[in-house]
DNA sequence: TGACGAGGTGATTCG
DNA sequence: CACCTCGTCA
């Protein structure tokens, strides 16, 4: 029997022991949010309810397993069984069950961006819309325009208008692109990430029985990060929860940071508007961060444009103020941070419980050299995924093929791996093995009579593969077998990429299906390359892959307008707006300290493009207009040799020499030009 | 016509 | 690091 009125304040007990109708709670930054909905499914499971009647959503699979791990620890194993996950990896269940009221066989095969932009450039080929004299929007770009009408319901011309102004003639191109792009999903039995959102959301909109056996199972709905989700997920969360209409929504509208994805967090207000007599609950005491932290949080938070009232605060009193660093460069900045790091497991730190964030993937490369230089052991999590990067891609789809055999775009990319087969033989082999069938093009007409031999060879591979029932990783071990035969000569820095053909091995290991096997790496793409990651290491993420989480020390590194907030973001209020909840996700991950640090110099033409032409390079905008900066944050200069005496902006009295000086600069310059 | 290496460039963020 | 373009060669 668990205590809760015990466990719990008296907010969050509310929360968990409401568990008729509908209820919102609306859960600060570390007030206990995971911990709330963690008591909330023991209840459930304590007061009789079967775990396959619940469902919790949530935004990541680990999030979703974590929960469940806890909860099992505070009640018992009963709560492993929780139906639950992505809504995602959930739509994925459903449609393996269902699909086929929707014209799919259950042996469909999800494909992730990079396939998806592939056969987008096959359409852009076949359409002959890739002439460099026509400025055609690239694949990834169309494929932006594609996915972010599909999780908005805005048209085309209004997203293009908005957001790719130079591109409003192509409207029409772009739309046939599309159908051209659907049509060949349907055809191949292939679903991308927001088909599955999109399907599932049709099939309870229009099929009667399955909405309502499916929301009868479910007698307790609760989904996590709401403010997160976009229109078609709010519409599923209702669907699923309309024939018992017991739902537990959990957001924070200040954390809001995926509306690039088509979130929308109006979901959050909306919400008690869809549920009648729907309870509101607020969770408003934090118990991560330190008072002073917060009150920093609370003034970044201050100055959104649209906020709702919510003051968060805690009781957890400390001395030390965030720290405001500068450092004259990204190298310098490297430096500092890893000395920073360095002291702190000095004083006894573990490396473990110390994180530096970050807007961009790439804007750790410079702290990464140092790092390692240092010897200091980290994770990286965010940024390119170990299956986005090309010698995986490759060895992926040959797996791809073996279970399904006409995968267009894997074969193409196969083929390519015979030297002298380029990008054009391929798609024509492709299309033949495709239509025509493997079998008959071997032992018919074969018009490339040059590279028979090899595909013949690799097409008994194949069927050898495919026929193997023993374990999965027993094909994993021969596909890698084979493409090492093509490795060495694809990349030259094959070694350094060669651990990580061993790891799809190990990863495969668990997996009895190469279905399941194929499905789970694109829905669940694994982050890290090396599988000896362990928890003891120095964290480095993006914050959008850091949210939920915490360290008690926190570094936010190039902390600078073009970098946070991206250079992309000055075009919009809105997306400024979200990269100020963005910054403030990142800040609230701190327990106990906080660092961010900012650069004095850089590329200002990262950003020059969207600001006024003489724009310096200069701190974030969300740290410069904090008025009371000074009195609630330490501000060090970079100890940096005398570099660090640099200006990041040029002081008045200056301002007039420097037109001289750069007037003087450009009238010389055709001389050097011309030397 | 197609393959392919060299060289430049510019980088969101995620399921 | 991945993508694009260009020049060269078969």
């Amino acid at each position: 029997m668990i205590d809760y009125k015990k466990e719990l304040n008296p907010n969050q007990y509310e929360a968990v022991i409401n568990t008729q109708g509908a209820q919102l709670v609306i859960a600060g930054a570390g007030s206990g949010k995971t911990r709330t909905l963690v008591y909330k499914v023991a209840y459930l499971v304590e007061n009789g309810l079967m775990p396959s009647e619940i469902l919790l959503l949530t935004f990541s699979r680990k999030a979703s397993q974590e929960m469940m791990d806890r909860a099992a620890e505070i009640l018992d194993k009963r709560c492993m069984n929780v139906s639950g996950g992505t809504f995602h990896s959930f739509a994925n269940q459903v449609l393996r069950k269902y699909g086929r009221v929707l014209g799919y066989s259950s042996n469909f095969s999800i494909i992730d961006r990079a396939d998806a932009e592939e056969i987008i450039n096959l359409i852009r080929g076949e359409l002959k819309l890739n002439k460099k004299e026509r400025n055609f929007p690239k694949k990834g770009t169309v494929l932006n325009i594609i996915s972010k009408s599909n999780n908005t319901g805005k048209s085309f011309l209004e997203i293009i208008e908005n957001e790719y102004p130079q591109f409003i003639d192509e409207e029409e191109v772009i739309t046939k692109l599309s159908s051209m792009y659907s049509k060949y999903k349907q055809a191949n039995n292939l679903m991308d990430y927001d088909d599955l959102l999109i399907n599932l959301l049709k099939l309870l909109k229009n099929e009667d029985v399955i909405r309502t056996t499916l929301s009868d199972q479910y007698k307790y709905v609760m989904v996590d990060e709401y403010q997160d989700t976009n229109i078609i997920q709010a519409e599923i969360t209702c669907l699923i929860a309309s024939v018992n209409q017991n739902i537990t929504a959990v957001g924070d509208d200040a954390q809001s940071i995926y509306s690039f994805r088509g979130a929308n967090f109006k979901n959050i207000m909306m919400f008690p508007k869809i549920f009648k007599e729907c309870k509101i609950v607020k969770l408003e005491q934090n118990y991560r961060s330190t008072q002073p932290i917060l009150n920093f949080t609370n003034e970044i938070i201050k100055n959104a444009k649209e906020k709702y009232c919510k003051q968060l605060y805690s009781e957890i009193e400390s001395s030390t103020l965030p720290t405001i660093l500068s450092a004259f460069d990204v190298y310098d900045q490297a430096k500092i941070i890893t000395k920073k790091i360095e002291k702190f497991t000095e004083q006894g730190v573990p490396l473990n419980k110390i994180a530096v964030l970050f807007r961009s993937a790439y804007h750790s490369n410079e702290l990464e050299v140092e790092l390692k230089g240092n010897h200091i052991p980290y994770d990286k999590y965010g940024g390119l995924k170990f299956t986005e990067s090309s010698h995986i891609k490759d060895l992926v789809s040959l797996l791809k093929v073996i279970h399904n055999h006409s995968d267009f775009i894997s074969w193409v990319r196969i083929l390519k791996w015979f030297p002298g087969l380029g990008e054009k033989t391929a798609i024509k082999l492709a299309t033949d093995i495709t239509t025509i069938g493997i079998n008959e093009l071997i032992s018919s007409k074969f018009s490339k009579k040059k590279f028979y031999e090899r595909i013949n060879e690799l097409h008994k591979l194949i069927i050898n593969l495919s026929e193997e029932k023993d374990k999965l990783t027993n094909i994993t071990s021969k596909a890698v077998k084979y493409y090492k035969g093509f490795f060495k000569e694809l990349y030259d820095d094959y070694r350094r990429r060669s651990n990580d053909l061993e790891t799809i091995k190990e990863l495969s290991d668990k997996y009895s299906s190469l279905e399941v096997f194929l499905t789970d790496i694109t829905l669940d793409p694994p982050q890290i390359s090396s599988k000896q990651t362990n928890s003891e290491n120095l964290v480095l993420s993006t914050i959008h892959s850091a949210k939920g989480l915490e360290w008690d020390i926190v570094f936010i590194i190039s902390v600078n307008n073009g970098y946070m907030p991206d250079n992309r973001s000055f075009s919009s209020q809105e997306d400024l707006e979200e990269e100020r909840r963005l910054f403030y996700v990142a800040s609230t991950r701190a327990k106990n300290e906080l660092i961010i640090s900012y650069l004095q110099t850089g590329n200002s033409r990262r950003y020059s493009a969207y600001l006024e032409e003489d724009a310096t390079f200069a701190p974030s905008m969300f740290l410069t207009e904090i008025e009371e900066l000074e009195e609630i944050a330490n501000k060090e200069e970079s100890e940096n040799s005398s570099e660090s005496k640099y200006f990041h902006k040029l002081p008045d009295k200056l301002a007039e020499k420097a037109k001289v000086s750069k007037k003087f600069m450009e009238s010389i310059e055709s001389y050097f030009q011309n030397y």
